[in-house]
DNA sequence: CGGTTCCTTGAGGATGATCAACGAGGGTGG
DNA sequence: CCACCCTCGTTGATCATCCTCAAGGAACCG
């Protein structure tokens, strides 16, 4: 989102973290801004019943955890590492100067915070809805890349996890999904 | 949001919508930033089944629909005036050079797509937890203004719409919910 | 005062959650 | 190389819960 030379020019600094290493902790103060150069991380939270929710992924070149950032509000959820992940880390301070120095970037993150609006709205519609097929296919149509059947690299836990339902309907939706040729199994893998 | 001085500067029109009638529909093309004088307004959505789920309420002074405006995507969800509704219409064109032109415009918008995000990620982490009092409550504590009980004034319908419940459980679980001291209900008035 | 709109209750049914158990594959260390 | 462990996927049975459908009552408004 920000470009490489921007950030070293504010100061930011590059932190590695290891698999399932977390960045920030749910009820947390925001002290940093969060762009990753290479890996991918989670966003998510538990209920009181050990129950996980995943708010969603973050890859290469993303950037995450601004709304709390800007607002200083406290993470509303845990930010974690899904593998061995470098992380551009730029204080607050630093920051608000830069999009204050830097109104085309500005811009570039109104246009990425309606952007995020817009998907939350698509998804929570779908997935409101209870009817189980529907949730899934909101969270496959959210991982497709390209228009033809792909690969999806999310295990059923994760799927489960996303859309609020449990593992084993999770399971037996996708099978149906497969009956009705909404989608293949080859060696577990879901291609969609 | 935008004050009327700098709304008039850049042409803005006002208009008069009538209760219940629409002021967009979903999969239009976004042609104007709106900005509540007077009155309030809902997004909702329609399933094929003729359920509604409710996005959100906009009441005055609040504008809506800036997403797919600065996406320059269809409108994923359509917008209805509640009551007799005023409301100031910009012209994309004119919006998007109000913002390259007022930089302290473009920073409230900026907070406020923040705040969006960050409560769109509340509400979908409450709300996909099945349990209808924790979906309830997060509607309730959404629409509260001040830390005492207060009325609310939306019908157990809205709630369902909200919520994703359904009317009859929306009912049952208020009920509940009074018995346990949660909340009061007083000529079928709900005081939470 | 008649018509909406909203609220309420009950009975029955569908469906997703829960619980328990097991299989398959992959990686690791002895 | 093999035994073990861990994660992931799978299946069946049972249960709790919310939805559905149907009906009627209460409140509000013109």
């Amino acid at each position: 989102m920000i470009t490489i030379n921007l950030l070293n020019r504010y100061g930011a600094v590059l932190v590695e973290y290891a698999p399932k290493e977390n960045i920030f902790k749910e009820n947390e103060l925001p002290l940093f801004y969060y762009q990753i150069l290479e890996g991918s991380i989670k966003m998510y939270n538990f209920y009181e019943d050990g129950k996980e929710y995943t708010q969603g992924y973050f890859n290469k070149g993303q950037s995450f955890g601004e709304p709390p950032l800007l607002l200083n509000k406290k993470y509303p959820a845990s930010a974690i590492a899904l593998e061995k992940t470098r992380i551009y880390k730029l204080s607050k301070n630093n920051f608000m100067i830069l999009l204050e120095e830097n109104p085309e970037v500005q811009f570039n993150f109104l246009i990425l915070l309606a952007q995020r609006v817009y998907n939350k709205s698509y998804i929570s519609k779908e997935i409101i809805n209870q009817k189980p097929e529907i949730r899934i296919r909101a969270f496959l149509d959210t991982c497709k890349v390209t228009p033809e059947k792909e690969k999806i690299s999310y295990t059923r836990q994760e799927i489960a996890n996303f859309t609020g339902l449990r593992v084993e309907t999770v399971i037996r939706t996708i099978l149906k999904m497969k009956k009705n040729r909404l989608l293949d199994i080859i060696n577990h893998k879901i291609y969609y």
